[in-house]
DNA sequence: CCGTTTTATTACCATTTGATGATATTATGC
DNA sequence: GCATAATATCATCAAATGGTAATAAAACGG
């Protein structure tokens, strides 16, 4: 079903954990503290971590910054509405707290999990599919080809659909550097990216700043 | 920010419900009952749904399956073990048992409507909209271009309403710290934002001083 | 190593923009 | 009500901006 880290000091509970997760068909990798969390993500992907808050070392709210795009739940015993209040504000998925009923700990796992499944990966828009998971992209019904470079910056249009993006965002995203100084290499992709897919009124200007595709 | 439809009999709890939501800029319809809920869903479209579970008439988790699309999060009394694998099976976003923290829903109301982005930060006064993220104006449902240096200003404004601003304090926060220029010009981008927006009454002169956005 | 595709850069042009000065209107204090 | 100061309105023009096509450079595949 899904790749799921646990990050659980209490050995006892993380192995309980595992084991219920697993019965229900899941893949479950475990961490014992903070600090090998970093390392085993880079390592593997996945698609939900598990994250205990008082963790020997760091704390599982500090960790949660750097584990960007991908869905946390909170599992602790730091059951204080202030504390939950600050797990979810921090963009976790859910917390649950200790103790809880395995059988809820699954329920609220596939919640997450059927979540970002229907988290379309399709964006359609005036006859133009674009699939992102098969990287391609059909104008009505036409199979149209988009370049390594234009399909990142469409992905991160959509990512951002009804988000005024500065060029330098692009840029960050897209690229992956940043870039100081003039430069219109955004320009020219979006003008590329506006007539293959007849986007000309669907990716606007925002002088002054960059882009906006709407939905 | 979102569109909420509260269906729960007990009109306290709906009222304080609509009251704490609409506090942190939601905006929310009632339903005390489950059979006006389709009905109101028909004639308006919601981000989310708050869903009791006993009902009169209609078990909340007979309706569900009829909210296909919107998203659900139960809020109920019934906090058995059997009750939330039911409700979170049955595809809700969510499982709140009452009592429950005002604070706590809020939270979890902003994590579903964070997944469907639908987060916008939007000011609205007078049937004119500013959405800060999309960086787009609508006066009446029509769409209002502003010039950069317009949106700078009504931006600054906004996030400092109700504050009387210097003409210098806007120069340096709307125009950057070093800008050097006369503070009439910000007197005549002011007239522009007035005419454009129709905010003759919500963008106040204060006299021998600058300008105060009233909300 | 070479031809092809992809990506970045550059120069030019039409358009938008916004600062400013001139002038009209409104507000204020007496 | 009047004189004066403050603000609003208008027109103008230089500068900035984004679109475009052409060109240069880099990456890729065999």
């Amino acid at each position: 079903m899904a790749e799921i880290l646990i990050v659980e000091d209490d050995a006892h509970i993380n192995e309980l954990m595992k084991r219920n997760l697993q019965l229900v068909g899941h893949k479950c990798t475990q961490c014992f503290d903070g600090s090998e969390v970093l390392k085993t993500m880079y390592e593997k992907e996945f698609d939900l971590v598990l994250l205990d808050v008082m963790l020997p070392g760091i704390s599982g709210f500090d960790l949660i910054s750097k584990l960007e795009g991908t869905p946390v739940i909170f599992v602790t015993a730091k059951g204080e509405l202030e504390d939950k209040l600050q797990g979810l504000s921090l963009g976790a998925e859910d917390y649950i707290v200790k103790p809880f009923e395995m059988l809820e700990l699954i329920a609220r796992v596939g919640v997450v999990l059927r979540r970002s499944n229907k988290n379309e990966k399709l964006f359609e828009k005036n006859g133009t599919v674009v699939d992102l998971e098969k990287r391609t992209v059909k104008v009505h019904g036409v199979d149209v080809t988009l370049t390594p470079r234009e399909f990142n910056l469409l992905e991160i249009l959509i990512e951002n659909k009804n988000v005024a993006m500065s060029r330098e965002k692009l840029l960050e995203l897209a690229w992956g550097f940043d870039y100081e100084g003039e430069t219109k290499t955004v320009d020219v992709h979006i003008q590329k990216l506006r007539k293959k897919l007849g986007f000309e009124n669907v990716i606007k200007t925002v002088m002054k700043l960059g882009y906006r595709l709407e939905t």
